[in-house]
DNA sequence: ATTTATTAGGCAATCGTTTGATTAATGTAT
DNA sequence: ATACATTAATCAAACGATTGCCTAATAAAT
């Protein structure tokens, strides 16, 4: 039950190793007559040969391999994209390796340096963004990568991304539009690009419509549903509580819910309220809910396709792009015309 | 830019790269002068030496890599087992790579084998169970692995399920009690080990409690939404339709709630529901759900100590475990008592 | 018949690390 | 002073595949 190696084939084929490499690996410009090359062929397939993957990964210095860092796999938006990207690779004949950081900066350096010494052919990086060090450190090594959903003013580098201010400023104008004045941003992570471009656009409509712009209405900082629950409470405590709420992430929306449930208001009578969710579940919510909602498929899709030309250009520098997705506001029922009483 | 390897810190240190290796690699049973200890070491700091883990992999049989094979990554019940698993893997030192079949066989094969050649050093699976080849396979070759949430009855594994068979018991039996006599089971991929045994759950309860045994109302054969809401609506519209429904999948669940909602139908006045759902959208969806909800962490806690337990044993063999993870039943607002009218 | 081309396949080094065997240089006991 | 241990470090092979270079051997051309 030992492998079967080249060396195995060699010896019953009467040739040398390097002769049943050449044949094997199907390079064209090779001279082997007909009829080595048939017996070798015949062995190796009876042998059911197989390539030690670990052996010529370490002579050829290619793993065939990239790997997908991620802050949160149980994340629909993430394991969305997770599962676009593997589809993208599988097909293209690469492996993939998903790394959960659990948004710690740390363990996603860790996990970057642990590839990189294993060979790694390259990176998509959903950065925890509170160093920028091991990024930096890519980029000097010349190692393919690509961040995704997140991206560094400071450095330059291929990204995709998804149209965040739009989609903040969609959300607003949408609510304002409604005839709110009062629309609490729960925020999630707030040093996050992500984030703060959501808030951007938030700000601008808000200018734009002229809306209450009280810094007490953007709450929140992190992503759990805890947190989520915990923004939302506070808002609708407020002496004078928003209208409307625009929650920036998965799980936060669940949290918000269970706030709004939990204070025993109605959605979207007592409050209207848009999530960014991904999931399937947001149509079957207490109230079928409003969403921005991510092309996830296309996101990983780019993604992938964006790295692999990286890896497949070699030394050859490429130009950096970065790549912003649209993402769709999908209106259901948990937005509604604000009730002039209400005001 | 090039890496550091042995050989740039012996030549520094004027030594052999063996000795290099001796040191570096904390072994306490060498003899080596503290001197040249102390010498390599700090060369090694200064030069940022990280052993090319591909050469070590190669030279020792060893990847400390493990690969968690499973149907399909954006299903919540799998990613919140591999975010588990992950963590586990993570602590001991362990990489993880996750692969997504598809419920497809051949794909899953094609993983495995792949995964065998790069040296891999075990397995943890969630089988699409259409073919148990690879699976033997892994047992002749020796190869540490774990089957989860599905098993196969005619092969000996180390395996960690869930306690289907009671699950779907209690679900039917509490439906009973709630005064439901026709209770459709929307079943899921009827060829998994997994289904299968929810079905002899129910199908015990069923008896049992004296309720309508009818094949009808056993219905559905895939996980997707879709499969859902079109066995719901199947089994909705026969002429006596069910009064309870089992949904067994986190999919088919938001599926068969779509089916309702379209249906007119309000749970649980027209209909009670329970889901296998392991999200926490299940607490704020249109009518909050009464669930079976697994342990994922403690599958994955327990897989990964499975697998562990068996790559740390060596070729020595150890007995086969298979364990049962008690899963629950959360009571919320999807089943209600049945209307004495509508009997 | 001699030179030149062409074809088929062998040779050997290499990738970076590990490890058992070996040697050289000390120190200790008789 | 000789034998014997002990310590410190080197040597060399090995893991399996790849690849540029080299060498026969045959064929073609002069």
């Amino acid at each position: 039950m030992t492998t079967v190696t080249l060396k195995d084939i060699a010896k019953l084929a009467g040739v040398h190793p390097s002769t049943v490499s050449k044949i094997l690996s199907g390079k064209e410009n090779i001279q082997i007559s007909d009829g080595t090359r048939k017996k070798v062929q015949t062995i190796a397939q009876e042998l059911d040969y197989r390539p030690n993957q670990l052996a010529q990964a370490f002579r050829l210095k290619k793993t065939f391999t990239i790997a997908l860092i991620i802050p949160e796999i149980s994340n629909s938006f993430f394991s969305g994209i997770a599962k676009s990207i593997e589809k993208e690779s599988y097909q293209a004949g690469y492996n993939l390796v998903v790394c959960n950081t659990e948004e710690n900066s740390e363990k996603e350096e860790k996990y970057i340096n642990n590839f990189i010494s294993r060979g790694i052919d390259g990176f998509i990086i959903v950065p925890s963004q509170k160093s920028t060090d091991h990024i930096k450190n890519l980029i000097k090594r010349k190692i393919p990568f690509v961040l995704v959903d997140r991206s560094f003013p400071s450095i330059q580098t291929n990204t995709v991304v998804s149209d965040n201010v739009i989609s903040a400023y969609k959300c607003t104008k949408y609510l304002s539009e409604l005839g709110h004045k009062r629309i609490a941003f729960i925020r999630g992570i707030n040093e996050l690009s992500t984030i703060r471009l959501r808030l951007e656009g938030y700000l601008k409509a808000v200018k734009e419509f002229n809306l209450d712009q009280d810094s007490e209405l953007i709450c929140g900082n992190g992503f759990t549903l805890e947190s989520g629950r915990n923004s939302t409470k506070e808002v609708l405590s407020l002496e004078k509580p928003p209208t409307a709420l625009i929650v920036s992430g998965n799980m936060l929306t669940i949290g918000a819910i269970k706030a709004i449930m939990e204070k025993k208001l109605t959605i979207p009578n007592d409050i209207s309220i848009i999530g960014y969710v991904d999931d399937d579940w947001a149509s079957c919510a207490i109230t079928p809910l409003t969403v921005i909602s991510h092309q996830l498929k296309y996101i990983g899709k780019k993604s992938f396709s964006l790295l692999l030309e990286q890896i497949k250009s070699g030394d050859i520098d490429i130009p950096v792009s970065r790549v912003e997705i649209e993402s769709k506001l999908i209106i259901r029922d948990s937005t509604a015309q604000l009730d002039e009483n209400l005001k």
